[in-house]
RNA sequence: GGCCCUAUCGUCUAGCCUGGCCCAGGACACCGCCCUCUCAAGGCGGAGACACGGGUUCAAAUCCCGUUAGGGCUACCA
């Protein structure tokens, strides 16, 4: 199995902070690296749980393969990006625990390098300048529309141009058929006619994404470039300006987008589109992660996995072609898998302000400790955080308790009698044999000397100690209250209620 | 309109490339039983799919063609 970190990374990461910004773009940065992946998120609002799973996807595949998962913010469009949603995505990589390599990379700050690809391909013949005014752009946009072909502009073949004019630079496309190989879609062809002479550099000299990304996808020594499959028709487009540079054509992955629950495509309507979303419903990342991967990704009957597993086994072509739908109940059983796996201080720190929040505000020292205690024994009967807190409920809920629902019809004048044998018998046990089993026992005893059922005391019992909410077997239930507080709750029932 | 992608249980999928081991396997959800002091968990069992139509072949979920249905792209967005 791999390393998820080569160990000269870090010394290599000590190397990037001394290095000029675009050095880093050069692509040397990283020599060792025979494999180098990207995520390359546009900073126009959060981390897109479909963005997300194609950075896991990019993410594992570099680690399999011992090489390095780059960050690249493209935001050559700056009316659309900002900072924060530039802060939003690293918070949802952060969160979900996909860690890059290297620093991030953002795509404006590399345009010089963008513009000097244009111009070598304008002297090269493979670009020229459009002069064409926006009415007669829309104009022939109409007449290749209504002839069903591409867009071509009356400049590819030069003319004289006009003083002073301002001009687009276009990308001629060249005669011909393109193809290219795809991990997972597998071969996929074009005729060249079918592709618009599309625009490298806007009228003000700024670059244009599908410029933007192929040169910097050489520059950082791209490899693999795994992405959405909205854009398997780029890759052609994008293939054709790799050799026009004339450098090496990296390999495509086009990853099917998923769809929601109801079929159609992802929406606002469906609700839960960014991470963070995911986070609030009580997901943990190493479910998500599972989820996220299984979903559309498969090996075998491998269903619930963790980093280690994936990081060794994972590859493009055990991707599957047809879109997903999101399953919210096969997210919550994996999710509930994971929390069982969890080391339980990782898992108290995700649970922490579920319990807080159950609880209308923080909990104090005694509620903290009950609570603790509680973990690893209802840890199981949730799938979610937000389960979890309900389940937890029981043991933090503050006396006097209100019992409600079913709960309180157990509570019939019969049972008075039976509480309060019980609390006798129970405040007969010492402090250090106030155990499950101990206690049981006892609870046994009572019933076999009664000749009655455990139902007879069961019910009442439980609904005075946990006021209905849901909770584990009766005896554990008292252990984890401890002495004290399940007298006292005893007590508080036989007071109000009888 | 043009170009491209996809199609196995309700859902995620295995199998498809290299036809026969598949009257199709696993998982979630669902139903039943067991366990049982509630609710879960767990154990056991059940129902449930090759989109449709043609070919090719001794044999097709698997290969070919078509149809249908979804989806993507078609910007001086990414």
């Amino acid at each position: 199995m791999r390393r998820i970190y080569p160990v000269n990374l870090f010394f290599l990461r000590a190397l990037y902070d001394k290095l000029p910004h675009l050095e880093l773009l050069t692509g040397q940065i990283m020599p060792n690296f025979k494999i180098v992946t990207r995520f390359a998120p546009s900073p126009t609002g959060f981390l897109h749980i479909g963005g997300a799973r194609t950075a896991l996807f990019s993410y594992y595949f570099a680690r399999r393969h011992g090489g390095a998962f780059r960050l690249r913010v493209e935001d050559t469009d700056k009316k659309r990006s900002t900072a924060e949603a530039t802060q939003a995505i690293l918070d949802g990589m952060d969160w979900l625990g996909i860690q890059h390599d290297g620093d991030v990379v953002y795509q404006s700050q590399n345009a010089d390098h963008h513009r000097a690809a244009a111009q070598a391909m304008i002297e090269s013949g493979h670009a020229y300048k459009c002069y064409l005014t926006p009415e007669e752009i829309a104009a022939e946009r109409q007449k290749s529309h209504d002839e069903g072909r591409a867009f071509r502009s009356s400049w590819r073949d030069g003319g004289i141009s006009p003083k002073d004019a301002p001009f687009v630079v276009r990308f001629k496309v060249p005669e011909g058929q393109t193809i290219i190989h795809d991990e997972v879609m597998g071969e996929v062809k074009w005729s060249n006619k079918d592709f618009d002479d599309l625009i490298l550099l806007r009228a003000d000299g700024s670059p244009v994404y599908m410029l933007a990304v192929v040169v910097d996808d050489h520059d950082m020594g791209v490899t693999h470039v795994i992405r959405g499959d909205d854009h398997l028709i780029n890759a052609g487009r994008q293939k054709l300006i790799y050799q026009a540079l004339g450098w090496d054509i990296p390999v495509f992955a086009h990853v099917p987008l998923i769809f929601g629950p109801d079929g159609k495509k992802l929406s606002k309507r469906h609700g839960a589109l960014s991470i963070d979303a995911y986070a609030d419903m009580g997901y943990i990342p190493a479910g998500l992660r599972n989820y996220l991967t299984r979903l559309g990704w498969s090996h075998g009957d491998m269903e619930i996995f963790g980093d280690s597993e994936v990081t060794s086994i994972f590859e493009l072509g055990d991707i599957n072609k047809a879109p997903a739908r999101l399953d919210f109940d096969k997210m919550a059983f994996i999710n509930g898998e994971h929390m069982v796996r969890s080391a339980y201080h990782t898992l108290l720190s995700y649970a922490q302000r579920f319990f807080e929040n159950k609880n209308n505000g923080p909990m104090n020292c005694a509620q903290m400790d009950r609570l603790i205690a509680a973990l690893p024994h209802i840890t199981s009967r949730a799938n979610t955080l937000i389960e979890l807190a309900d389940q937890a409920f029981f043991v933090t809920r503050e006396r006097p308790i209100e019992i409600t629902g079913k709960a309180k019809k157990s509570l019939k004048p019969d049972a008075e009698v039976r509480l309060r044998d019980l609390h006798f018998i129970l405040s007969g046990v010492k402090q250090d044999a106030w155990l499950d089993q101990n206690i049981l026992e006892h609870l046994q005893a009572y019933i076999t000397k009664e000749d009655i059922g455990f139902g007879k005391i069961g019910a009442p019992l439980r609904a005075c100690l946990t006021g209905g909410a849901p909770s584990p077997d009766l005896s554990l239930v008292l252990e984890l209250l401890g002495q004290e507080e399940a007298l006292g709750r005893i007590e508080d029932c036989l007071n109000t209620y009888f």
